[in-house]
DNA sequence: TTGTAAGCGTTATCAT
DNA sequence: ATGATAACGCTTACAA
């Protein structure tokens, strides 16, 4: 016998009881007789009831669901951003609805505006730009932007700034001092964070040190070009993500340097690839992160009115691709 | 102004006709004046109207929600499992809710029972055990069993013989005749696979063909020292998964053997391990089989009174470290 | 302590 | 073609 439509005036008829009743047994209400209450537990239990949450949402209480909207699941760091946000919600009692935008920004709209009609509790959203982030601004439905940090919006993110500084302190406490960086933009907070490193360590840093290179395209010939034009100019080098760090790695030893030996790297997001590659990277504490963010989105804090905007530390992971710097070494 | 709680009530009442007049406009109906229909889809347009979801569900609906509760998120499989759920299901209208049951049985029903107190539309689960799905199958709710198959449930998999058959096919074209399988199971159906294609093939098998080793636990050491008491035994290995092709390669190659001029290597799933490292790899087609999914769970194909078994074909991917076998090579 | 009744925002059935 | 009304299943205010 299917039985999946039950609701509690069934339950109510089963026990003799009258619907409210079910009710206040099922949200614990103290004033209730324990004996009814134990033969309404009874029935509930044996036929697996659960109130319809369509019904309870329409009624007035909160969905208990949370959406995550991101542009882009080619990337793992957002489908592991999944696994995280699913847990820290699982914990709090919410589910999750995953939206993919695929950097499509009228695609994003509707994804928010699903969510809204679902009456989710909150949305935690990597956009693909600022201009939707407006729209859910005269919205109530509280919302949290991840990664990007927007003027006048409540966002997480971690600091890149001092993840190029760890990663630059840590290569330094290695004894090396000719340390470059490789990535698309000189204004990077990455690089930046690198340049105060240095700073800071009274190394001083050629113009050379910034290798730029083409992260979105991934073309990345011209790094060995550049290091050609370049030689033993460097003993380790920043890569500002894992990708790169793979690339240099892999061109290196095609080349006869030896990694760790003769050159360190590190990488950046602690991703899979220098998990399985051993290579040290810059990690973004992205269960933090997600718990986090679950927090405030379902908090008392008030996310809609204040802004708020966190910055969470990154974490070296220190793997294979890094070793103490020899003078003798090339 | 915020506004979120806009109803059609409140859309009717700008726009000057009733609230069902609204509701008409919206779902098409196709007797209703123009010139009304026009005047409110503006205002619609204009404030962004989208019905309330719980009510309409509430009201008989269909929830256009599909659950997606899988038993572990930490293997890459299945949280690329959810890019492509997402992508299938958003493509006909539908949306996701995911859940990791973290291989624990009771979480696993009470997902199910949340799942079900939601109204989805339908359950794709990879289970943690048979167990639930009787449960489910007492339930209206149409499910699909993902990856496993058991007697009397409906799912959807990947042909792990054929698979094994399409590595070994692939491998005796290259000239391989001396090929080994690497997995936990002499039932392994991918080595069943193998076999038979060996046998197609008319090459005699030796037993020791099979290397036994713990995939569970990843304990792989047992590997090598059975090989050195094999020396030159095999030219080619078919991996159950992509982390044994690793691992495999990588001792290879420390002890100086080159893949895959001495030796072929063919791993399993196709994961992100194989494409960084090049490794050829027998594919489960995860977009097709998402595709498959919602379309049996959403479509009018009764999943619920037959019993529908699908198994699709795997697909090889063919990359570097597999290569035609020369005689002189060792 | 328990039951009756109203209302959440829709859709569908009925009148008009 | 449109409006009034009931019903979906729940929570809560009120009555008993």
């Amino acid at each position: 016998m299917k039985k999946n439509n039950l609701t509690m005036k069934d339950i109510a008829q089963l026990a003799g009881v009258s619907q409210p009743t079910v009710s206040r047994v099922i949200n614990n209400n103290p004033k209730v007789n324990p004996l009814i209450k134990e033969r309404v537990l009874n029935i509930i239990k044996e036929y697996n009831f659960k109130p319809n949450q369509n019904a309870k949402t329409l009624r007035g209480n909160s969905s208990k669901i949370i959406g995550l909207i991101v542009f882009d699941f080619s990337n793992y760091y957002y489908l592991e951003m999944v696994k995280y946000a699913e847990k820290a919600a699982r914990e709090k009692g919410y589910t999750i609805i995953v939206m993919n935008s695929e950097g499509n920004q009228s695609l994003e709209l509707e994804h928010i505006m699903q969510l809204i009609a679902r009456k989710v509790d909150g949305i935690l959203i990597a956009p693909t730009s600022k201009e939707n982030l407006k729209y859910l601004k005269n919205t109530t439905t509280p919302f949290l932007v991840i990664n990007t940090i927007f003027k006048n919006y409540s966002s997480i993110s971690t600091s890149l700034f001092d993840g190029g500084k760890i990663a630059s302190d840590f290569l330094i406490s290695l004894g090396h001092k000719k340390i470059a960086f490789i990535g698309a933009d000189l204004k990077n907070p990455k690089f930046l964070g690198m340049k105060s490193s240095l700073e800071k360590n009274k190394i001083k840093m050629g113009k050379s040190s910034f290798i730029k290179t083409d992260t979105l395209n991934m073309k990345l010939d011209n790094i060995f070009y550049y290091l050609d034009s370049h030689p033993n100019e460097f003993t380790a080098f920043i890569c500002s993500n894992d990708n790169i760090a793979l690339y240099l790695i892999s061109e290196f030893e095609k080349r006869g340097v030896k990694i760790p030996e003769d050159i360190s790297v590190v990488g950046f997001d602690n991703t899979i690839i220098s998990k399985i590659l051993n290579i040290s990277s810059i990690k973004q504490p992205m269960e933090e992160m997600m718990i986090k963010s679950i927090q405030l989105l379902t908090g008392s804090t008030s996310i809609n009115n204040s802004i708020i905007q966190i910055e969470l530390e990154p974490i070296l992971i220190e793997r294979k691709s890094t070793k103490k710097f020899k003078k003798n070494s090339p």
